[in-house]
DNA sequence: TTGAAAGCGATACCAG
DNA sequence: CTGGTATCGCTTTCAA
C-alpha cells in the first residue's frame, strides 16, 4: 500500500508538499500542485486514516449504543442518527447492546482508547456513572430514554403528557375501566407513562386500580401474556393502553382468540406509531414519536459537544402526536 | 491522559517493560510487573487504541453493509454477526447503506484506510467491482443475498428450494391458481424464489401465468399494493405466495379489506418468518432462515480470511424451514 | 530480564 | 512557496 513518502517520491517533492497539496491546496503552486495529484493518482494513493486520526487525536466516529437493533422505533432512531453523523462528516459505531451494563461500559470505553470521538446512549444508564470526575466524562448524550441526573444533554419526549393524552381520548369514549399494560419496570418510560396515565384518570375522578395494570416489556409476548391476566377478572376493563405497538398487536392476538373484537368489545391503544400500526386489523390508535428526529437531534447536540460549540439546549423535547385509527372507538351501551 | 511514558516514569521502568507488562507478562519478572501494574492503576492509563492500531496496522474492526436496518430480518442477522465478532474480540462497524452503492463502496473503503480490517456485505452488489486487482481486494463476505461471480466467499441459503417448497406446499393443499409478489426486480432472492415458484407449478403440470404474478420490494406497502392487482382480476388466484413477511402482512391486510378471508378464500404464505408472522391473525405460513447464524457464519468467515486462516468452504448454504401455521388451507369447492 | 532506539504515516512548525 | 524534521503513543528489534 503507498504512502505519503511514495508519492512525495514520484512527485519530484517533500512529503510536506503532499500533505499541504491535500490538506490546502491553495498553499501550493497550481503546478505542484498537478504533478502532486498526478503521483495521487498514479500511487493509488490512500491516506492512512489511522495514521491521520492518531496524530490529529480525532477519529470522527459516534459509539451509538442501541438497547435493541431488531426494534422497529430505535432502527428509525439509528436511521435519522446515521444521516446526521455522514452529514457532519462523522461514522457511527452502531453496538446493540442487549441492555447488558458491561457491554455499554464496554463500548463507551472506546472514547476513552480513542477509538471514538462521543458517545450516543439511547437508554436510561449512564455508562459513566462511576466516573466522578468530571473532566473525565466524554462527550455523551443521551436520547429517547433518559436519566433523571441531567448531568448529560438530553433528546426526549414527554411521555407522562403523551400516556396522559392516550387516556384522556379513551376517557373521551366513554370508557371508565382502562387496563395498562406497563413497559419493563426498571424504564424512566414506564414510570412516566404510567404517571400520564394515572393522572388522567384522577382527573376523571377514577381511582387507578392496580389489577386493571400489568407488567409488560414492549415485546409482542408481553401484550399477548398481558391481556390474558386483565381480561380474566370478572369486571374486565374496556379499553387497554399497551406502552408499546408491539405489545399492542400482541394483545390484539390475544383479544381474538378470546372471543373479543377490537374496538367493539375492546378498545386498544399503542405507542410509538411503527409502521406495522397502520397494517394492523383494526389500524392501531397510538402515540406517534419522531424517531429520526430523535437520532438526529442527538448528533448534532454530540457532535456540538464534542467540537466545543455551545449547545442551544441541554436538554430537547420533541413532540408528540396522537394518532387515532380503527382500534379505539365508543364505549358499547 | 497519561501515556506509556507516564506509567513508565511511575514504575521506574522503561516504555518497553510497560509494554511488555500489557502484552507478554510472562517475559517480564513478576516483581517489575507489579510495579508496572500499580502505575496503571494510579495513572488510570489505558492503551491509546489509536496508537496501538495505527503500529500493529491491525484495528480488529469489521465493516458491515446492511441494505436496511429496520427490517427485522436483517436485524437478526447484526445480532449474529455482532456476538461471533466479539466473541473473537473485532468490534462492528454498522452501515445502514439503504441499498445505495456510491454509501457502500465509501464503507468498504474504510478498510483501504486502515480503518477496518475486513467487510461484510448483506446485499448482492461488490463494492470492489471496479477494483480488477485481485490482490487490491481485502477480505470481505458475501451473505443473504449473494452474487453469482463467486469472487467472494458467501453465506446463503437455497431460495429456490425454499420458494419451491412453499410452491408445492400451496400445490398440496389443491390449489391450482398461485399468486406470487416478488421482491426488488434486481435481487438475485427475487430470481431464485420466483424460479423456485415456477418450477413447482411446472412440475405439476401448471405454467406460470405471468398475470398472476406482480413486483414488489419486500415492504408492506408492496403486498398491500400487490393484492389489489392480483386479486382485481375475473379469475382470482385462491392461494399468495407473498416473497417475505412483510409483504404478507400488507396482503393480509388488503385482502381482509376486499371482504376475503384467510385462509378460507385465499390461502396466503410469506418468507422470513419474523417474529410477528407467528402473531398475525391467523398465523403466517412462511419459510424460517437462520438469521442470525448468517450473520454468525459470515463473521467466522470474514475472520477467518483477515487471519489468513483457511476456509472449511468458501460458499456456504444454510438450512430454511417451512413453517407450516394457519394461513394455508386446502382449497375451497 | 531490561532498556535504548528505530520506526509506523501523516502533520505542522520553522527555516529558507 | 517549499523542504526538513520533530512529534503523536506504542511496538519491536537489538544489545546489554
Amino acid at each position: 500500500m503507498s504512502n505519503i513518502r511514495e508519492v512525495a517520491r514520484l512527485a519530484g517533492v517533500s512529503v510536506a508538499t503532499v500533505s499541504r497539496t491535500l490538506k490546502s491546496p491553495e498553499r501550493v503552486l497550481p503546478e505542484t500542485r498537478d504533478r502532486v495529484n498526478v503521483a495521487v493518482e498514479q500511487a493509488g494513493y490512500r491516506p492512512n486514516l489511522m495514521a491521520v486520526q492518531f496524530r490529529s487525536r480525532r477519529t470522527f466516529n459516534l459509539v451509538v449504543l442501541v438497547p435493541n437493533i431488531a426494534n422497529g422505533f430505535f432502527a428509525r432512531v439509528i436511521s435519522g442518527a446515521q444521516k446526521a453523523a455522514q452529514a457532519a462528516g462523522y461514522r457511527v459505531l452502531l453496538c446493540d447492546t442487549l441492555g447488558c451494563e458491561a457491554t455499554e461500559r464496554e463500548f463507551a470505553e472506546l472514547v476513552h482508547a480513542h477509538q471514538a470521538d462521543g458517545v450516543l446512549q439511547l437508554r436510561a444508564y449512564d455508562p459513566f456513572a462511576s466516573t466522578s470526575d468530571l473532566s473525565d466524562v466524554p462527550p455523551i448524550v443521551n436520547a429517547c430514554e433518559v436519566l433523571q441526573s441531567g448531568r448529560h444533554p438530553t433528546v426526549s419526549l414527554d411521555n407522562r403528557a403523551a400516556a396522559k393524552a392516550v387516556t384522556q381520548h379513551l376517557l373521551d369514549l366513554g370508557h371508565r375501566r382502562i387496563g395498562l399494560i406497563n413497559g419493563p419496570a426498571d424504564s424512566p418510560l414506564t414510570h412516566d407513562r404510567r404517571a400520564g396515565y394515572e393522572a388522567a384518570l384522577r382527573e376523571a375522578d377514577i381511582a387507578p386500580d392496580p389489577a386493571l395494570i400489568c407488567p409488560g416489556d414492549f415485546s409482542l409476548k408481553a401484550g399477548y401474556d398481558g391481556v390474558l391476566q386483565l381480561l380474566a377478572g370478572p369486571e374486565r376493563p374496556t379499553a387497554l393502553f399497551c406502552e408499546s405497538d408491539e405489545m399492542a398487536i400482541g394483545a390484539l392476538k390475544r383479544i381474538r382468540e378470546m372471543g373479543l373484537r377490537v374496538p367493539q368489545d375492546v378498545s386498544l391503544a399503542g405507542f410509538d406509531d411503527i409502521e406495522l400500526a397502520a397494517y394492523c386489523d383494526p389500524p392501531l390508535t397510538t402515540i406517534a414519536q419522531p424517531a429520526e428526529q430523535f437520532g438526529q437531534q442527538a448528533v448534532e447536540m454530540l457532535i456540538s459537544l464534542i467540537e466545543k460549540r455551545p449547545l442551544p439546549a441541554r436538554h430537547v423535547t420533541l413532540p408528540y402526536q396522537l394518532t387515532i385509527r380503527q382500534s379505539t372507538a365508543r364505549v358499547a351501551g
